[in-house]
This record gives structure tokens, C-alpha cells and sequence, in this order.
DNA sequence: TCTGGGGTCCTAGGACCC
DNA sequence: TCTGGGGTCCTAGGACCC
């Protein structure tokens, strides 16, 4: 069937920090790193020169600074972000409909169907390098090889600025002395049990047995690193899926949870997370709250409802009484992180859905106090899309904690 | 060195049903 | 009174991805 190597994986190199030197001129050629919000925080993106350094994504300011002296911390613009990286991909949608993208700066792409009108899948790639490079200013890398997973191993291969094809006659001497690290599915966890067994590159992991692999990570992951050490690699570019869950998130720092916190925090994200639901007209039955505390140790709780819910209210209602129940059994702790989640999506056809509660009780909508939550929270979400985000809160929820809202939104995936 | 925000999938035990 | 086997749903935790 699929003989060569028609799939693609394309990835934006260190993408934001990329566009801030796109941006400003004065920063190329220098090792400089992303920051999210105001002061300290975290590192967002590094650039390769700060790379070279080992300053990482996700690495404390403090540590950066250290390992890198000379490092410059810049803000984000993270609605050029957005803008450019939808300007890419809509470069890759030029050789083919079949592109799925799977973040901000990512995409497969299946060009099986293209290569009569532009040619081999190599020279595919090394076209839409080129156009990504002179039309956007960014660089990227691409992988071609006969599956997703090859496509995306070659792709980091070929980083930074590269392009890398997967012979099919080659796939194994290619990934067999590659370490297990760049394994889809092969985190720092499952790197260190591999480790302890001797196992270090896939051409290791290609050499143990399947049931061996299985009683070391579990029976999925090790079925399907087994699969993947093989090069079977069933996955089908999927062009459009919908979302599981939608959450949101706000670091706090270290605080004392109190019920003016909880209760404000926890108003901020069901704003956010119901205000999505209904933009795209779904709901859902299980609201999970996640607490963190100050010694980055987690607790969720979670409660599934007879029906979906996406109103503000309730889900504050209802994550509040799921973070007290995690809290009561964390008696006086501090805490660092609250978040909420709603799962076991559904279409919200109409306010009936919203039956979370019996009869007569004040939040139901067939109650006055039910359909005043729809009211509301209807009416908001209409001046919003008028006017933006900010331009009417509820009152509890006025503080915004954590990171900017530009920021949240980059990550935000589609319903 | 105590670290953002948004997601997916898997495991395991218990409740409950037939 | 004790016992089978299979299935679904819910909850909590955890690994992993970008």
C-alpha cells in the first residue's frame, strides 16, 4: 500500500523565541529566552544560542540566568505568535488538505496525493522550507518518512533548519542508534526503567521482546513502544478531532487557601472554561479539581453530574466543593495551583441540559435562578464577542490570576 | 531549583448490573 | 449459603506530549 515516505512532520524551530528575533534584529545571533508573565516565572522557549547553553522550556529564570550569564529575558507577543504560525500552516494546506496539526507550531501533513502536481515528498519539503522561510521569516524542519512516528523522529534528526527523508529500505539502521528519548511515548520515567535494563537506543528497544517491554512500563506502553521500536505505526493523519476535556489552570505561587482565594481563583477558570463550552456549544457531565500544594505534591477530586454543564455558576459551585473536600484532607496546607477540568463532553443543544440539580433547588434552570444564570452568562458571552475578554467579569472573578490571557489562549486546542 | 498552561491516554480498585 | 464470569461506569493518580 504506502510504499514511500509520503508522510510529513513539520516543526518550527525554538518557535517563539524564533519570532522575537524576527522581530527585532537586535536580538538574532544572541541566546535569548521567552519569559511568560512579568519578573521571574518560568522559561517559555529558548533560542539555540541559549540552547547551547542549557537553558531549556519549562527551567526557573534563576537556573537560565546561572548556566547562561549573558542571557536576555524578553516578553512575549503572543498574538504575533498566533498570527505567524497560522501563516504556516497555511503554507502546508497549499500542497495538501491532509494536515493535522497538533500545537501551535506543528504539523503531519499526508502528501500521498500531491506528488503529481509538486513533486517527490523530498522536494515537497524542502519547497515548503523554503516558502516558510522567505514568505513568514521563520525557520523550520522538516521530517518525510512512511509513518508519523518516523516522520517525527526525523524531524528532531534534522533540527535545527533541516530536512531529513527516511529511506524505507533504511528505517532501522536510521533509528538504531538513536537514543530511546526521542521515542514518541518515552519520557524521563519510562528513559530511566529502559536504562536499568541496559536498554539506550531504539535499536536496543527494537531487540527486546514485546512481553519484556510490557512487564517494564505496563501492557499499553510497552505494546506500543514495542510496535514502535518495529516501525509499525498504524496512526492516520487526522485532520480535524474533537476535544475530550477543557480546562484551565492558575499558579499561585504560595498561599494560604483561603475561601476568598479558592472562591476568586476558581470563579477566574470556570469563566474561562464555561465561557469555551459554550462558544462552541458543548457541555460536560464530570468537573475534576485539581489542588497543588506548596511542596508540588497533587491532589484531584472530581464529581460526574446526571447531565452537562457549562454555566460559570454551577461549575464554580461545584469546583468549590471539590477543592474543600481535597483541602479538608490536607488540613492547613499551602497551596500552589488550582485548577479545574470538565470531561465527558456532550453538545449542549439547550438550557434543559443544564439539569445538575433537583427540581425546585435555586440552580436549576426550570427554577428563576437557573434561567438567570443563562441569561447571564448568554449576555456576556455577547458583549465579549463584541467587545473582548475584558470587558465585563463577574465580579468574583475580576482578578486575574497567573499568566496573561494571550498567553493561555496559544495553548488552548479546538473544541 | 522548588516549575506555566493546555491537553491525551492508561491503570487499578470499587460499585453495580446481568 | 456460597459461588461464576463479563461488562460498564466512576474516581484517583500518573506518565507523557506540546
Amino acid at each position: 500500500m504506502s510504499g514511500g515516505p509520503t508522510i510529513l512532520h513539520a516543526d518550527l524551530d525554538a518557535f517563539y523565541a524564533s519570532v522575537e528575533q524576527l522581530l527585532d534584529p537586535a536580538l538574532r545571533g544572541r541566546p535569548i529566552a521567552v519569559g511568560g508573565s512579568a519578573g521571574g516565572g518560568v522559561v517559555l522557549a529558548a533560542s539555540y544560542e541559549a540552547k547551547a547553553f542549557g537553558v531549556r522550556g519549562g527551567m526557573p529564570g534563576r537556573q537560565a540566568r546561572q548556566l547562561c550569564p549573558r542571557l536576555t529575558f524578553v516578553r512575549g507577543h503572543f498574538g504575533e505568535y498566533q498570527r505567524l504560525a497560522d501563516d504556516v500552516m497555511d503554507i502546508l494546506h497549499s500542497v495538501t488538505p491532509a494536515v493535522e496539526r497538533i500545537s501551535i507550531d506543528e504539523a503531519f501533513l499526508d502528501v500521498s496525493g500531491s506528488t503529481h502536481l509538486f513533486g517527490s515528498p523530498a522536494g515537497i519539503g524542502a519547497r515548503l522550507r523554503h516558502q516558510v522561510r522567505r514568505e513568514v521569516g521563520l525557520p523550520i524542519s522538516i521530517g518525510a518518512a512512511r509513518t508519523k512516528h518516523l516522520a517525527k523522529v526525523a524531524s528532531q534528526v534534522a533540527k535545527p533548519d533541516g530536512l531529513v527523508v527516511v529511506d524505507p529500505e533504511r528505517e532501522r539502521e536510521f533509528l538504531a542508534p538513536l537514543p530511546v528519548g526521542l521515542m514518541w511515548g518515552v519520557g524521563p520515567v519510562a528513559e530511566r526503567r529502559l536504562a536499568e535494563r541496559g536498554i539506550r537506543t531504539i535499536g536496543d528497544l527494537a531487540g527486546t521482546p514485546s512481553a519484556a517491554l510490557e512487564r517494564l512500563l505496563g501492557h499499553a506502553a510497552g505494546a506500543k513502544l514495542a510496535a514502535l521500536a518495529l516501525n509499525e505505526d498504524p496512526r492516520r493523519i487526522a485532520t480535524s478531532r474533537r476535544a475530550r476535556s477543557v480546562g484551565a489552570q492558575s499558579a499561585l505561587g504560595r498561599r494560604r487557601p483561603t475561601p476568598e482565594l479558592v472562591h476568586q481563583t476558581l470563579g477566574h477558570l470556570a469563566d474561562r472554561v464555561g465561557g469555551r463550552l459554550r462558544a462552541h456549544a458543548r457541555a460536560g457531565r464530570t468537573v475534576t479539581v485539581r489542588v497543588r500544594f506548596a511542596g508540588m505534591a497533587a491532589v484531584t477530586r472530581s464529581l460526574t453530574l446526571p447531565a452537562p454543564v457549562s454555566a460559570t455558576l454551577t461549575l464554580t459551585e461545584v469546583a468549590e466543593q471539590l477543592a474543600w473536600q481535597a483541602l479538608a484532607d490536607h488540613d492547613g496546607a499551602d497551596i500552589s495551583l488550582l485548577a479545574i477540568s470538565v470531561s465527558n463532553l456532550a453538545a449542549q443543544q439547550h438550557v434543559q441540559l443544564e439539569l445538575t440539580v433537583p427540581p425546585g433547588d435555586p440552580r436549576s434552570p426550570g427554577s428563576p435562578a437557573g434561567s438567570a444564570r443563562w441569561a447571564l452568562d448568554h449576555s456576556m458571552d455577547a458583549v465579549r464577542a463584541r467587545f473582548g475578554r475584558a470587558a465585563v467579569t463577574y465580579l468574583s472573578t475580576a482578578r486575574a490570576p497567573g499568566a496573561p490571557d494571550a498567553f493561555r489562549e496559544l495553548a488552548e486546542r479546538d473544541l
